[in-house]
DNA sequence: CTAGAAATGATAGACGTCTATCAAAAAATG
DNA sequence: CATTTTTTGATAGACGTCTATCATTTCTAG
């Protein structure tokens, strides 16, 4: 009833501890059968390292440094808000969790901060990047300082960064396409989608797969032209009602970025049995309610929470140097209607009390 | 740069090693300025307790049992499947899992199985309940001899077990109901829900939920009297062929329970553009291969890898005796599209290498 | 056979915490 | 004041692994 241990496998395997331990650490002299004895003794036990006790004999600590674009934008709020949270939760691995908060959407402060990172003081660096030329160069920059560097909810180039944890925005923008497809029941209709600004990566390829599926499979849909909205509240708001006006017969409206207060205004004013369907991303507070009142019908979403939790379990297997899952865990992105909303987490506080 | 130790409280507290563990592990006998004085320092240093090595010295195993009902049904397989992947997974954390596999729904062997399990080598037991009088009683007494239990996908009554993991199938329900009706876009509508049986608990709270918000939010919807399917494929596929004769004007089918392969095989020889709104309940292989080829439309699931997660997660503050999170973390169903599949998961196999 | 190389054994000190014991100091009691 | 009682200190041995050192044995080449 008790989990072997080397001293075990070495008693088993007829040789020394030291024996072992040079085995399973790999540091060779070792002679090819007594290699082979060790691990069949390892299999016959069914050993496996204690990595508790490993990481405490090596005075393991990951030091890991979060790049999170500032309060701009409720998202990012929401994903430091993950953060804490994980960070908060008392844990049998050691990690120094540093935040490091950037101006959203600007180049140079994003490019100081990765230059700024003393790779003998951290780890591993997980970042909100931006796919730009300059900051491509910055990131690799870090990897030549021997730091390990994710992307997180948005990628770029993926030679220029070890990982990247986030939803693939074609994915969602798909999922977006496939809802709105099905809440027009085979209908016809005429569905304008709203999207941040031309340039950002992500809104593109989240606009294509909507377009493609809704396409692909309701052709007596009729899409819009795209509206840019700079992924401001106000001119949403102004959008809506301009499109309102020149189409009374609108049957939809997708928001492929930020800014759904001034959707969520705009629809409050529309009686419910006009109201074109509205699917929308990000779980936040002001959508949540808005699903919860029945004025959005769909809400696609980042799993902030758990994107986060998978960033930290990648990075632990970087510095580690552990073989990565060959299959990219890529977040899915969830899809909420009214009914499934997920009960608001509370972070609990727990005293460092056994 | 380092994290402050039990040695670094006693020095910063000014006492000694001994008196900061008596603090700590509450073991009486401080004085109460002392007490105060290691708090401080505790909060000054910001110490935090190393779980590993407390865990470590402590000689903690986690001992815990699954009960998990057998081969029968695909989805209590890819519980199993799921259980597996997360014992596979090198986890910081000294469990011993442990999997039984009791024929399904049926009491006699649940209850033997509950009453053979010895609270001397087991510390938390995991089953699929069935909610009835002596099955709970079995429950209790295994509570009584010092066991922790929970209960996984189904519950049964609160006071009987220390806690549930799964979906509140009334959520689920009534999540499927909202799909359903969106999927209608407005329309009138003709809706069979097919039930396994009408004993089931989880069944009828499924059904509840559904009707609920269909009647509630679709009135133009038509709900049929549910049909019964003993979860069976083949008595699914004959319900489809007749609901179809007597109703050609059916517009969407509701499967509460398993038995999918039926309702599928049904499916693949209507014309696509005649075809119902199809709303069934798990991701199996069946099902994530029929909603590919665009035979449904949407699956509601229950997330057996997270719910095991959180099983084991729950299970380990329980016999750590550790607060539990006020806020019940309930499992939300998720669902899927055709364009948000999940990749399949594919369990890495790590070697016990550093 | 012998020298040198390669492989192995033995062991000790760390990592941070738990548990236990015993002695010493401080406080409360009469 | 002496005597309990309470509170504190000091310390040692575990837990399973890592790392390092040094001595010994076994193998290989000349």
């Amino acid at each position: 009833m008790k989990f072997a241990t080397l001293h075990d496998v070495a008693r088993s395997a007829g040789v020394s501890y030291a024996t072992v331990d040079r085995v399973v650490n790999g540091r060779g002299g070792v002679a090819q059968k007594s290699a082979a004895r060790v691990q069949s003794a390892i299999l016959e036990l069914g050993y496996e390292r204690d990595v508790s006790a490993a990481n405490l004999a090596r005075k393991r600590v990951y030091r890991f440094r979060f790049l999170l674009p500032d309060d701009s934008n409720e998202f990012f709020s929401a994903l430091n808000h993950a953060l804490r949270s994980h960070d908060d939760q008392p844990s049998p691995l050691r990690m120094r969790l540093e935040t490091q908060r950037v101006p959203a959407f600007s180049e140079q402060p994003l490019i100081a901060a990765l230059d700024g990172i003393d790779a003998a003081t951290t780890d591993c660096v997980c970042a909100v990047a931006l796919d730009t030329p300059a900051v491509i160069a910055a990131f690799q920059r870090a990897r030549a300082r021997g730091l390990r560097v994710l992307t997180l909810v948005s990628d770029i180039a993926p030679n220029a960064r070890d990982h990247y944890i986030g939803i693939d925005n074609l994915v969602a923008g798909k999922t977006a396409g496939r809802m709105m497809g099905l809440a027009h029941g085979r209908q016809r209709g005429c569905v304008l989608p709203i999207i941040g600004a031309k340039r950002a990566h992500d809104h593109i390829e989240r606009l294509n797969g909507f377009c493609e599926v809704v396409k692909a499979y309701y052709p007596t849909i009729e899409l819009l032209e795209p509206v840019r909205s700079r992924d401001a509240a106000a001119t949403i708001h102004q959008v809506l009602v301009d499109a309102w006006q020149t189409h009374p017969d609108l049957t939809g409206v997708y928001n492929v970025g930020a800014g759904n207060d001034g959707l969520i205004d705009w629809v409050a004013g529309i009686a419910p049995q006009d109201r074109p369907v509205m699917v929308i991303h990000e779980l936040l507070s002001g959508s949540r309610t808005a699903l919860d009142a029945g004025l959005i019908d769909a809400v696609i979403d980042q799993k902030p929470y758990e994107a986060i939790g998978e960033a930290l379990r990648i990075m632990r297997l970087l510095v580690d140097e552990q073989p990565l899952p060959e299959m990219t865990p890529v977040i899915t992105p969830a899809i909420y209607l009214r009914e499934n909303l997920p009960a608001i987490t509370q972070t609990a506080n727990r005293m460092p009390s056994p």
